[in-house]
DNA sequence: GCCAACGTTGGC
DNA sequence: GCCAACGTTGGC
């Protein structure tokens, strides 16, 4: 999505949307915010690195529990673009620094994702494995929506 | 705890 | 390049 001026530094960038999965258990909506910041790490696969690479500064990531709680819990946004995952040396992975943004005022639970008309093209349902997930900017406010209780 | 879906690996 | 075996993820 967007487009670049070749000539220049100059970028024009559309906003992306995305949804990154994260085990409760392992690091939660909780430990984010106490963090305040963190890099998003221990992506190994590709089409979930891919999408990390693209996104951008200040694109809209949704955090959702897998595994426990199935939800949508918050809004955080990108603030560093794609660099090496300080966690491996294999240089084929990376990671994004997101920062939260905020919570929703209620939870959006992947049933209520799943009966959502708007939502039917999800990869989070056709492609459940899948850690990092793009959304169109109709699914991410859809959400939001459901978010607002 | 089970299982479906899917990605990766390795033998051929 | 195919495919079986295996490992992992994540929903139920």
């Amino acid at each position: 999505m967007g487009f670049k001026n070749p000539s220049s530094e100059f970028n024009i960038q559309f906003m992306n949307y995305w949804l990154v999965k994260s085990e409760p258990f392992k690091y939660s909506w909780d430990d984010f915010l106490k963090d305040g910041r963190t890099y998003w790490d221990g992506v190994r696969n590709y089409q979930a690195r891919n999408n990390l690479k693209v996104m951008r500064a200040g694109d809209k990531v949704l955090f959702y529990h897998s595994n426990e709680g199935l939800e949508v819990v918050g809004v955080a946004k990108v603030t560093k673009e794609a660099y090496q995952d300080p966690t491996t040396d294999d240089r084929r992975w990376v990671v994004v620094d997101l920062e939260p943004v905020g919570a929703l005022e209620r939870p959006v639970s992947l049933k209520e994702i799943k009966e959502d008309k708007r939502l039917g093209d999800v990869a989070l349902i056709k492609q459940s494995r899948l850690s990092v997930i793009p959304l169109t900017k109709g699914e991410f406010e859809a959400i939001l929506d459901l978010g607002r209780g």
